[in-house]
DNA sequence: AATACTCTTGACCGCTCGGTCGGTTTTGTG
DNA sequence: CACAAAACCGACCGAGCGGTCAAGAGTATT
């Protein structure tokens, strides 16, 4: 037997995930090149190939890393009500706007057996936050109640198009007025 | 002299338009090739290139046009408060969903000339939309009151991405509601 | 020290893309 | 009717893409 894996492997892995996540966010998916995602990496494309087998399995674990990540940070907010669990995504996206824009946009370039773990994935958290809009509008009907709770993912995953980092409300700033907005919303509906 | 332009360019051009903002819709900008815009047309890619120079002006008219159509459909709704200006984006969409789309996805591929004057209709509608929203909660900051004002652009602009036509709310079902959300959620903000 | 495997690269390949070209058909105008 | 330009097409082109490969350098194991 010969060396196995080198000790850093999955950070580099990772690091190469972060790197790319950055160039594929800024230029959109299909217009990066994986040439441009390893030169700003600092790597050779060929490198990225010993990481991962192709250019799709590397969104893919891109997007699976932050939406499971995500997943975590919001089950352990579920208890803290609609403010809470709008904090703590604002928040978790502090560093990972670019893995955030990119399962907005580049989720659907992935096949359909790719796409399921990832949307399983948002299915979580809609239950979870649908589950908080309920305990804070007990009378919607389902499909009201549906609405309501995209109203709330319309507002938070919004904030990355409009927020410019040092400029206007922090992030915590605007996750306090996301919070006061959303429950006087959910106040009155029936 | 011979021939001019035939009587129905326009409509022709017009027709292009809307089909490739169809098809690239569907399939993402950059992956949407213009042989497939093209056949999904009915017309030959070289036809595309008789009225449109490049793909970048195709999308460029798309957009401006969407977004000019818009402008006149909220300035005409300025006077009848948020909830006017609310149903008249949302109606609005109705048959251009595609053409929103494009626009949420698409604008940062043209280079910086051919954003500014699209950006330029934007902010036309944000400036309505904040004067709305000014009138409603007059005691927000500058800071406040342009997140508060994104907020409800990200509530009306997040509805394509979970609406499915002839499932759950209807469009008009849903203006409601988000016009109470918002009215709601402006109440106590200060 | 020998070795077997990972890590890393530059050069290369097939393919598809945006765009062009030469040509035919159609049509408004003189 | 003559004819010039618009309307339309199939075939083609260079560029850049995702991905491969053969080879060198480095290193944990025996």
């Amino acid at each position: 037997m010969a060396r196995g894996l080198a000790r850093d492997h999955d950070e580099k892995r990772a690091a190469l995930r972060h790197g790319a996540a950055q160039y594929f966010a800024r230029h959109g998916f299909d217009r990066a090149s994986m040439t441009g995602a390893a030169k700003s990496c600092g790597v050779s494309k060929a490198l990225i190939y010993h990481y991962y087998p192709s250019k799709e399995d590397l969104l893919f674990d891109i997007l699976d890393d932050h939406l499971g990540a995500l997943v975590e940070v919001v089950e352990a907010a579920r208890s803290e009500g609609i403010r809470g669990l709008i904090r703590a995504v604002l928040s978790a996206y502090e560093d990972a706007d670019a893995e955030h824009k990119l399962q907005l946009d580049a989720l659907s370039v992935l096949p359909a057996d790719k796409q399921a773990p990832l949307i399983a994935h948002q299915r979580r958290l809609v239950a979870i936050m649908s589950d908080a809009v309920s305990a804070e509008a007990p009378a919607l009907t389902p499909d009201r109640l549906r609405a309501a709770t995209m109203t709330v993912f319309g507002i938070v995953n919004w904030f990355y198009m409009w927020h410019r980092p040092g400029k206007g409300l922090s992030r915590a700033d605007y996750a306090d007025l996301a919070g006061d907005f959303v429950l006087g919303g959910l106040r009155d509906l029936t």
